[in-house]
DNA sequence: AAAATACTAAACCAAGCGGTTGACTGTCCG
DNA sequence: CGGACAGTCAACCGCTTGGTTTAGTATTTT
């Protein structure tokens, strides 16, 4: 619990974008849809060494992107919530931005087309 | 196995997300909203020359994220809809997920609830 | 007990990033 | 005209990144 509170610390959405930038990280991420996965079947799909792979898992893990839990020697991956929400929360924003935009823009051509006719 | 990943290669995902990792770069961003700016008006509230800001402005054009037009010594700037949503349509598909999850959730909670009746 | 599996850690390397300075190109103004 | 202003370019610097190899730790299998 108090892991939890410690793990979103400073500027996450640093770390977030961050982490979201490489293909293979979003990639695993993709394949973390389809439910848990050990480290090395999200390695699997990318020609890299295995210890490549566990730190791209690292990242994603401090990030809050993703979650590890430890089952015998493996150790399982599942998507957390949070951190992918944080950053879908600061790009809403510019999606609001631009609909205003847009309706604006609908708004102007409707006072033409009344004008016009 | 690479060809798994052709879906993401040469993505301009990569760009809009590491545009997106840095916090001068999302601060101009949201400059931006207030409307078309100068580069040198981006650059004022961060410490930071000239040249340095310039060259953010520079990674959020090549991410597709800024547009750029000269208008006498100035280059004026302002948000792009189209890289953004591109982030935003990726992100999207994980705040799906989380709502199937959370219906789910939900469903069984209500399964329970009944059988408690 | 021995061997194989699933990772992580550490050291290393080339390439890239964020930032600077200094020189340069245009453009505006007195 | 000659400055001042707005910005980019090029070289450089220290740090980080993405990748490797090699070694080491648990854990499972035989």
């Amino acid at each position: 619990m108090l892991n939890q509170m410690v793990e979103y610390k400073h500027s996450s959405l640093d770390q977030v974008f961050h982490a979201l930038a490489d293909p293979t990280r979003r990639g695993m991420l993709d394949s973390l849809r389809e439910g848990e996965k050990a480290v090395s079947a999200l390695a699997k799909p990318f020609e890299m060494t295995l210890a490549g792979a566990s730190k791209h898992v690292q990242v994603l893990v401090d990030a809050g992107l993703v979650l590890r839990r430890k089952q015998g020697r493996s150790q399982l991956c599942s998507l957390n919530q949070r951190a992918l929400m944080d950053a879908y929360g600061w790009l809403k924003r510019y999606s609001e931005f631009w609909n205003r935009r847009l309706d604006q823009l609908a708004q102007v051509l409707d006072e033409e087309k009344k004008s016009d006719e």
